[in-house]
DNA sequence: TTTCAATACGTCAAAATAACACAATAATAT
DNA sequence: ATATTATTGTGTTATTTTGACGTATTGAAA
């Protein structure tokens, strides 16, 4: 009995204000002291986390309803956004467990049995960032991605994924414009790459490789104040940076 | 005011058998005579294509969807399948010329005003298919995916996404096992990654680059009966295949 | 002034790649 | 039979990229 795109079924649900039974999730992941981090939000009474999240509404896109959750815990526009993967079993998680621990701010009733949600990840500049919990939250707090608690719902497997697709990309287009700030040297860079790819990188051997790119121009300017030589400063040319994230670079042959 | 994953806003739709405003699309890809060709559907009583999908089941997982509708449109089982995109654009395309065009064969007022597509590409061996229309259909058939109709919804948009999708593949990991037949000659493999990539390659260099995988399995025999000299017919090694899937061919640096 | 480790720049052998030459083959034409 | 022909299989070469290092420079701190 196939049954076909957009075809309704009753009760008609777009009587209700939201897409129902879809949620999306924010895997947002800042660079501070050599550390990737992801934001979460610590849920009212509670020491439990989870990612940054809700539903989409009627009236915007999924991309648009991402957007929107950003800008509401973080205070930023323009986040650069990536759709990774469809989080869509049946059974995600332990609901009854999750309608316990929450059953003070959430009726139990309330919950759907099954949600589907959309993973996406955002990269960031951390510095930028003005963390703001939501209704139901009363923290919303950096965590160093290698030092996680265990978080509610299934958010722990969709920050892995995340990371997995983060990883992926690394490698056809570049990163580095969103999550650090216009001037850079190229050891904060390297550690950039590093944390991402969580192993290390020959200092040399990255900087002509990154070079190679040709999407970054050296300043005059120096960082100072630091001990030792004083690296250059970086920044990466807008044009130049789009065109590579547009062409990637594949070539299998 | 943020709204938290699976809570529910009334009617609740989990009481109607399928996830509302939620469907699935899916790029069946085959390769025959050279070409890539996609599974269609053309609609009773039109001249109207469009790709295999439908709604998910309250039951099922996303995934075992399209599972499900692939084995009723193909009747294979153990497809290869990838998702690749989510289509949660607010207007995806125009649905008056939607409901107009299929008005024969489902009341106009039955369509949700949106749906949000989940976007999966699927590779399969072109010979083992056999090709059902459902339930609103009267032709399930293959194109040339250089040389597709105008598709209902915005299907061919979704198809082009999908071979973006798939060339990306390509880089990382291998292609080919699920849309070449058990044996298969060098040539054939590599007219398969021309067609995918859709630019002429090097034989000699394919050759080399292919067998550094170290993947194929050449065997003694080969492929008889056509003209000039018999190429040798290959398989692939499963263990190893798998094995490069898993780990992909990865190395920025 | 010396120390020290991070930074900047460079070297070299090995590996990978791109471009191309050429021999072997097997059905077809002669 | 023999020659023809386009495809297939193998090899060569120059160039580029990579991985693994060496070393000089820098500038705060000792």
């Amino acid at each position: 009995m196939p049954e076909k795109e957009n075809l309704t079924y009753l009760p008609n649900p777009e009587a209700t204000e939201l897409l129902p039974q879809l949620t999306l999730d924010c895997t947002v992941l800042g660079f501070h002291q050599d550390q990737l981090r992801v934001l979460l939000l610590r849920w009212k009474g509670t020491q439990e986390w989870s990612l940054p999240g809700g539903p989409v509404r009627q009236t915007e896109s999924v991309d648009e309803a991402a957007y929107r959750i950003l800008k509401e815990r973080t205070g930023l526009d323009q986040i650069y956004l990536q759709q990774f993967e469809v989080f869509g079993e049946v059974i995600r998680y332990n609901l009854s467990e999750i309608k316990n621990k929450l059953e003070h701010l959430i009726d139990p009733a309330l919950w759907y049995n099954r949600a589907v949600s959309i993973g996406y990840y955002a990269l960031v500049e951390y510095s930028k960032v003005n963390p703001a919990p939501d209704l139901y939250t009363d923290e919303c707090q950096w965590w160093e991605i290698k030092d996680l608690p265990a978080l509610l719902f299934d958010h722990n497997k969709i920050i892995e994924a995340a990371l997995k697709a983060l990883r992926r990309q690394l490698n056809w287009q570049p990163v580095g414009i969103n999550l650090l700030p216009e001037k850079f040297t190229m050891p904060e860079l390297q550690r950039l790459y590093e944390a991402i790819l969580n192993r290390p990188l020959d200092p040399r051997n990255f900087h002509r490789k990154i070079l190679s790119l040709n999407i970054l121009e050296r300043l005059t300017e120096r960082r100072k104040g630091g001990a030792f030589k004083s690296p250059y400063l970086y920044r990466f040319n807008k044009e130049k940076y789009e065109a590579a994230l547009e062409e990637g670079n594949l070539s299998f042959i």
